[in-house]
RNA sequence: GUGGGCAUGGUGGAAUGGCAGACACAAAGGACUUAAAAUCCUUCGCUUCGGCAUGCGGGUUCGAGUCCCGCUGCCCGCACCA
């Protein structure tokens, strides 16, 4: 044994110097073309905000950082990049107040954080790196834009969309958030528009397919699935009585069509104006239509509120299976947006319908068996018999809906149909900071997609990006951007000023990532064939049905028309918890609990801060952050660190610490896929605990411990990997691996049990089989012991760990 | 309402149906120090010392934090979706 004075963990130091060498060897270089099998490591890009870097963003990089590390370590050519989401708003809103142009204020800010994401040490390829706001990006962006428009899949429609009152701004259904703007929590009122729109609709059943064949937790799978919202019935049509005229609506019961006693649509129903001159009340009705257009969808659909409506009097409906005259009413719990916008009413077995029919006095006809309708709806589909229903009578309610269908198809009275709650994505927006979108609007040949050689089709400079208030693009006031000619007719014509959302350059970014620099093509074939798909991608649940879905759509569409080889680009997806302030509430600027990583790092160093984070608690959970806790973690590294003043002379593991060395090799490296980094840290504490109670360890066994601590605290376990002689780099070196055989003890202590209570302990071989334990257990003294005086009827042995005597 | 998840010490949290509380944080005591910090060593769910304890009540099992049934509470998603 010899005692070895070194300096004091200096993190300030070994950190720096580390991460300088890794820049300038290019260390974390992807390698293209590459024999080596490759890993594609993905982590959702960060909006380079002014705030800078947010402790949230290193939960994710780290964790995916761990994996990188250990698959450069299993010998895989790994590519883990980053790049910036840099259009939007924030960035526009500070060039509207301070009048610097946006790009200048995004490329500060990337600058501050790609110095923020070095000083973590993360693994990223930055030769790869992407910015959404670049030309060299964007032209590819808008040529995707210009292949969905090619297939029908972009369209130009008038239609009512959400508009947030403060950023001026229309937003996406994803981006309302509880009637507010999902970003600024602004007041959001319905406003029509001409907006772009992309059919997102068409690829519901694909994005609903797709999830059977990826490896997605199953939270997302369930999210994305509810906000599909697939549902299955029928369309049935009901004639105007006195009329030809048929009122079409959707039903996902159409067994109870004998139960159907009134209609109710929507008040934006068009047959409201069609039929005006029928309506008595027409007046009462329009002023009711009004009163609900004044309305937010939001207030519209408040839970408990007190169901409203108003009958269309002297307007009736032939309800077709048995001929009855039934009245139509509207009301604003139909929704245009679904369905047919229309809805034929069953009091008896549905509880929006007889909360209506209750509360305006409607016939309630029981059809299905089985509750007392009267006082409320008998939803109950699985035991229910048809009742009243002529030729459906006697059935279940699942063969029922089958022949009614069948009925109805062969009649020529409705068709079987699938809906989703899925609507179009709303593609423009009314701000200057995002991608153009390449369409010229000509007053002979109407909305003419650019050619492909025209792109990118840059922003151009302006004075003003405040937006309007009338909804126009800042960029509708440049008219020498604005005015050009028709590339169909080369008439005058005019740009369309409407931009992309920001989610437009975060549909397609980790294509990019695997060929960045090419001019030719958003990414060549031969690079796509190597490193799609990603294989694992990191990100919030909050991306679910946002980005994590636009994206799918995206990459679907590429897909169908052959500019990428797979289906779905996401084989694997995993999410992180969110990072609480001390005081457990979310962390926010106004609640003055956020913690700015850079103190951290520059409180406990970089590799403390990540070990912290992969630390703190199980890592897809939400977690209150404890600067304690994190100084813990420091303490665990100047302990490993000290490790070299006292190590043990002799080759290899110690015998008595051979078991728990291998143990632990297995369990990190199990638990590090698995992403529980807080039990694979644990397991390597008890270690260092364990190597503090034999009195020090060998140089062998301190090798294992920095090999399988690297992935986490790269920099220390660096540098004393050079300190320790084994050699310059350790970001290459075999992981280690662990031996079964190893793992074996001679002896173990095991539990004793009478009648299922603890009552003592024993020495056995662990390998002992039940056989043997049947024979040689009852005999031992000790066990007897234990046991006592009672007669001894069964024994339980589970190997290794107890023993259960089931005593008379 | 509906879909999903969760409930374990003072705190964050461990635990393939098999010794509940690993690993940390905090706290208390001690050693070292003129002193403090750092470090090291103890203690650390409750207990009337029989036991009792994983939100509550049942059940299955030799054995339940874990599985089943019924509640309560909290978190997240969706929400008049016909």
């Amino acid at each position: 044994m010899y005692q070895d004075q070194r300096p004091a963990y200096d993190p300030d130091r070994i950190e720096t110097k580390w991460q300088k060498k890794w820049a300038a060897e290019d260390t974390f270089k992807a390698e293209f073309p590459s024999a080596k099998p490759k890993f594609y490591g993905l982590v959702e890009f960060p909006y380079p905000s002014g705030a800078g870097l947010h402790v949230g963003h290193p939960r994710s990089y780290t964790a995916m950082d761990i994996i990188a590390r250990k698959r450069r370590m299993e010998g895989f050519n790994v590519l883990y990049p980053i790049g910036y989401d840099a259009f939007g708003l924030p960035a526009e809103n500070y060039a509207i107040k301070n009048h610097v142009h946006p790009s200048i204020v995004t490329q500060e800010n990337i600058k501050n954080f790609r110095a923020q994401l070095q000083k973590l040490g993360f693994s990223f390829d930055y030769g790869r790196e992407v910015d959404t706001t670049d030309p060299n990006y964007y032209r590819w962006t808008q040529w995707i834009f210009l292949q969905l428009l090619k297939h029908g899949l972009a369209y130009k429609a008038e239609m009512p969309i959400n508009w947030c009152m403060s950023c001026k701004c229309g937003l996406a259904n994803e981006e309302v958030v509880n009637g507010v703007c999902e970003r600024c929590g602004g007041q959001v009122v319905r406003k029509v528009k001409s907006q772009w729109m992309l059919r997102i609709t068409q690829y519901a059943q694909k994005l609903l397919d797709g999830l059977d064949t990826v490896d997605f937790i199953e939270k997302v799978k369930v999210q994305q699935r509810n906000w599909i919202g697939r549902s299955e019935g029928a369309e049935v049509d009901f004639t105007i009585a006195g009329t030809q005229d048929q009122m079409r609506v959707f039903t996902t019961r159409p067994d109870t069509l004998f139960g159907a006693t009134y209609m109710v649509v929507s008040p934006e129903h068009p047959f409201i104006e069609k039929y005006q001159d029928v309506i008595r009340n027409y007046a009462e009705v329009t002023a009711y239509r009004e009163t609900a257009a004044r309305k937010s969808d939001f207030e519209r659909t408040e839970l408990n509120k007190e169901k409203t409506g108003v009958e269309l009097k002297g307007l009736y409906a032939i309800n077709p299976v048995n001929g009855q005259q039934i009245p139509i009413w509207a009301s604003d719990y139909v929704l245009m947006s679904y369905g047919t916008g229309a809805i034929m009413a069953v009091p008896a077995h549905d509880t929006r319908d007889h909360a209506f029919a209750k509360a305006f006095g409607l016939p309630i006809v029981e059809v299905i068996a089985g509750g007392d309708v009267e006082t409320e709806a008998y939803t109950d589909v699985a035991d229910g018999m048809l009742v009243n229903s002529d030729f459906l009578n006697g059935l279940r309610v699942a063969p029922a809906k089958a022949k009614i269908i069948d009925w109805l198809e062969e009649k020529g009275l409705g068709e079987r149909k699938i809906n989703y709650k899925l609507r179009d994505w709303v593609f423009s927006r009314q701000r200057y900071w995002g991608e153009p979108i390449p369409v010229v609007h000509c007053p002979h040949c109407g909305a003419v997609p650019l050619p492909e050689s025209e792109l990118p089709v840059l922003l151009p400079n302006v004075e003003n990006y405040e937006p309007t208030d009338n909804g126009e693009s800042p960029l509708a006031h440049i008219s020498d951007w604005v005015d050009t000619t028709c590339p169909q007719c080369g008439h005058a014509a005019k740009r369309e000023t409407d931009t992309m959302p920001q989610w437009a350059g975060s549909s397609w970014y980790f294509l990019r990532y695997t060929d960045p620099h090419n001019d030719a093509a958003f990414a060549s074939k031969q690079a796509q064939d190597y490193w799609m798909n990603v294989d694992w991608y990191n990100g919030g649940m909050e991306h679910t049905t946002l980005h994590l879905l636009y994206s799918r759509f995206w990459h679907l569409f590429l897909y169908d028309i052959g500019a990428v080889t797979s289906p779905e680009p996401y084989q694997k997806r995993t999410s992180h918890g969110m990072i609480l302030g001390e005081n457990g509430e979310k962390m926010s600027k106004s609640r003055g609990n956020v913690i700015n990583p850079d103190d951290c790092i520059a409180d406990i160093g970089a590799d403390a801060t990540r070990l912290y984070e992969m630390f703190m608690g199980a890592f897809d959970q939400a977690i209150p952050w404890s600067t304690n806790g994190a100084r813990g973690c420091r303490r665990f590294l100047d302990r490993v660190w000290r490790l070299m003043e006292n190590i043990r002379e002799g080759k290899g593991f110690q015998k008595e610490l051979a078991p728990v060395m291998h143990e632990t090799i297995k369990k990190v490296g199990d638990d590090y896929e698995a992403m529980k980094f807080n039990t694979a840290i644990a397991a390597m504490m008890s270690l260092v605990n364990a190597f503090s109670a034999a009195g020090g360890c060998t140089r062998d066994e301190l090798k294992t411990l920095v090999l399988l601590l690297a992935p986490v605290a790269p920099h220390i376990c660096e540098e004393m990997w050079e300190q320790l002689g084994f050699g310059s780099e350790i970001a290459y070196v075999a992981w280690p691996k662990y031996d079964p055989e190893a793992m074996k003890r001679s002896e173990v202590e095991i539990a004793v049990q009478v009648m299922g209570k603890l009552r003592g302990h024993i020495m056995v071989n662990p390998e002992m089989t039940d056989a043997q334990a049947q024979h040689e257990l009852p005999a031992r003294e000790d066990l007897r012991a234990i046991m006592g005086d009672k007669q001894l009827m069964k024994l339980i042995y589970v190997p290794g760990r107890l023993c259960n005597l089931i005593v008379k």
